[in-house]
DNA sequence: GCGGATCAC
DNA sequence: TATGGTGATCCGC
């Protein structure tokens, strides 16, 4: 074969795998299935081509072409090494799952019905019979009739115009699905009040103990439950019920919309239903792993069992055992309410014009930084380290970060030490052109006022022998109470608005901030330094009663969170903060016990992913 | 630890 | 005319 026709090929077969990629990331939403992909693909490949957007893509789908070529390049070159110890770790790997699989539990993922379309349908019912969109420049979801004609959420509204010219387009209103979403949680609370929001329109259930209770099958437990919501919300849910989470979160997607599947808690079926399940089902299986693992020959995940041996020295740790989890059918069997996750970064950015002036440029970095200010006093963060992303106008995008002297969050600050990043950028990009700007903070420390026991991690733990001591209406009047708390007001009454101090004042409470900070990091650190400061039973009869050992003075104390904070008051004006500071830091040294780490918020890739405790974020989410 | 990349929603 | 915002994780260096 000549080289000619084989570039030929190969520039077309780079053209099928952009054109895929056009399709956009929820391929896999439900709605598509009559769809002529092939059809949709074009139009959508017509009207981008030329654009900078498509030019990027483009540069990226090379990008991923080359580095598949070179995962298949590796895999030719491991096809010739003796890999029998890859394969025996990878069975003891699995051997070692299979003895944690869980089939215990029933685990409910519920998924609301093309939600914002949902809500504005109800609103106006004469769009139910018309293809309609909501969002701005990009569709964030659409109705199922507008889906028939290809359109997607995630797709450019001028594209979708192009596939639907009657398409009828919606701005958002934020607050009614807000407000929708709240009404759908007030019901699912009753079947779990521990229940876990993925999203506004999405929550993790655990129903085993609601079943028993009840009485009740699971299915028919979610068929009530998805009847209930219909009836008092007019909303529709689809749902799956599994032994895992992350089961349940691919079985909800099976009878879309308004359906639910149910996958029989048992290893065989589980094993069956993963052997055809194609890889992409998979939540954390984007368009990117789906080809690559597409590649070497796994479509599905009962094909990575074949190429277990590969997978490791392929894809890294992470990903093995990640797809090893796929095809064992494994998943996390807890559910937890979303503010339990512990947040890592708050951050803000947006789009606009084109924009290279240097001067403009510093103006929207401070306007930037003012809303990240925002956020970061409505979230109660500072940040040890700031990152500034930017878009050029050719869609690649590029982060810088610095860690200032101190913890950061006012814009003043946020924009002084950003600004040398921008500098740099534009030395670096002579004449650059930009689309987006962003701000992020990360490395978080908390600002709040360090007088409750939430502050230092501790949490009632419920006697289990009491499932009574938190009954499902204590906790769900408790929950209601905090979705009211949306800004988080209330827990910062005796530190108003930096805002409204003057400067030399405002200094002086930073600097104050700044020691409470200290402190609240020594304690921290010092919190997680052993299991014994979490709540101990007292010994005896009287199970409701808990204590706890104040992480200043290291005595018992009482139980309730007043007592508790008096008990905190008094312990911080005996001794200063410089003397717990001080103290803590002994005590460290003393004790060489490595820190445990904190929980994890996700498991290997970002999977299952919960969303931080933020009121802005809460806003978003039934929890 | 940094920067790029991927992923979810 | 023209393709989002927020947050998380993983990898290679």
């Amino acid at each position: 074969m000549t080289a000619a026709p084989n570039r030929e090929e190969k520039t077309i077969a780079e053209h099928e795998t952009l054109k895929y990629s056009l399709l956009g990331p929820s391929l896999t939403k439900s709605g598509q299935d009559n769809v002529d992909q092939n059809k949709v693909s074009e139009i959508i490949y017509n009207a981008s081509k030329g654009s900078k957007y498509f030019n990027n893509e483009e540069a990226r789908d090379k990008n991923l072409t080359q580095k598949i070529e070179r995962i298949l390049t590796k895999k030719r070159q491991l096809e010739k090494l003796d890999l029998a110890s890859d394969r025996r770790k990878a069975d003891e790997y699995i051997a070692e799952l299979e003895l944690s699989r869980d089939l215990s539990q029933v685990v409910v993922h519920i998924d609301c019905d093309a939600f914002y379309a949902a809500v504005e349908e109800l609103d106006r019912p004469e769009l139910k019979d018309v293809p309609f969109a909501v969002g701005g420049g990009v569709l964030t979801t659409c109705n199922y009739h507008a889906r028939k004609f290809g359109c997607r959420s995630g797709m450019a509204g001028f594209v979708a115009k192009k596939l639907c010219p009657e398409l009828i387009m919606l701005k958002l209103n934020f607050d009614k699905y807000t407000a929708k979403a709240q009404e759908v949680r007030e019901i699912i609370v009753d079947y779990d009040p521990r229940f876990e929001s993925a999203s506004i329109d999405e929550a993790y259930l655990n129903i085993t103990e609601y079943c028993r209770r009840n009485d009740i099958g699971p299915e028919e437990a979610v068929e009530q439950l998805r009847r209930e919501v219909h009836e008092k919300t007019k909303i529709t849910i689809s749902a799956g019920i599994a032994a895992n989470a992350k089961l349940a979160k691919i079985c909800s997607n099976m009878n879309k919309p308004n359906g639910q599947f149910s996958l029989p808690r048992e290893r065989n079926a589980i094993i069956a239903f993963m052997r055809d399940l194609p890889t992409r089902k998979v939540n954390g299986v984007g368009r990117v792993f789906e080809r690559e693992l597409d590649a070497i020959g796994v479509k599905t995940c009962g094909d990575i069992y074949q190429y277990r041996q590969y997978l490791a020295k392929l894809f890294g740790d992470k990903a093995f055992a990640f797809l090893m989890q796929c095809y064992l059918g494994l998943g996390r069997t807890t559910v937890q309410p979303a503010e339990e996750y512990e947040r890592k970064s708050v951050g803000t950015e947006s789009t606009f014009g084109e924009m290279g002036n240097p001067v403009e440029l510093r103006d929207k970095l401070r306007a930037t930084a003012e809303e990240l200010e925002k956020d970061m006093v409505r979230t109660q963060f500072k940040g040890r380290t700031l990152c500034l992303k930017v878009k050029l106008h050719t869609f690649e995008v590029f982060t810088r970060q610095v860690i200032p002297p101190k913890a950061v969050y006012i814009a003043e600050d946020l924009y002084k030490y950003s600004v040398p990043m921008l500098s740099k950028l534009e030395q670096e990009f002579p004449g650059m052109k930009l689309r987006l700007m962003g701000l992020r903070c990360t490395h978080l420390v908390s600002m709040k006022k360090p007088d409750t026991m939430a502050f230092f991690g501790f949490k009632r733990k419920s006697t289990s022998d009491q499932p009574e001591s938190e009954s499902p209406s204590s906790d769900t009047a408790k929950r209601k109470a905090d979705s009211l708390d949306n800004d988080g007001e209330g827990q910062w009454e005796s530190w108003p608005d930096e805002l409204l101090f003057e400067d030399a004042e405002r200094q002086e409470r930073e600097d104050e901030m700044q020691e409470l900070e200290t402190l609240s990091q020594e304690i921290d650190k010092r919190r997680h330094h052993g299991k014994e400061i979490v709540p101990n039973p007292k010994k005896g009869e009287e199970v409701e009663e808990e204590w706890w050992d104040c992480p200043i003075c290291g005595r018992p104390q009482a139980t309730s969170e007043r007592e508790f904070n008096e008990h905190i008051d008094l312990c911080l004006s005996r001794q200063t903060i410089r003397d717990v500071v001080q103290e803590t830091a002994e005590s460290r040294s003393r004790d060489q016990t490595p820190v445990p780490k904190r929980a994890k918020m996700g498991t290997e890739k970002g999977r299952e992913k919960g969303v931080p405790g933020d009121p802005k974020q809460r806003r978003l989410c039934f929890g």
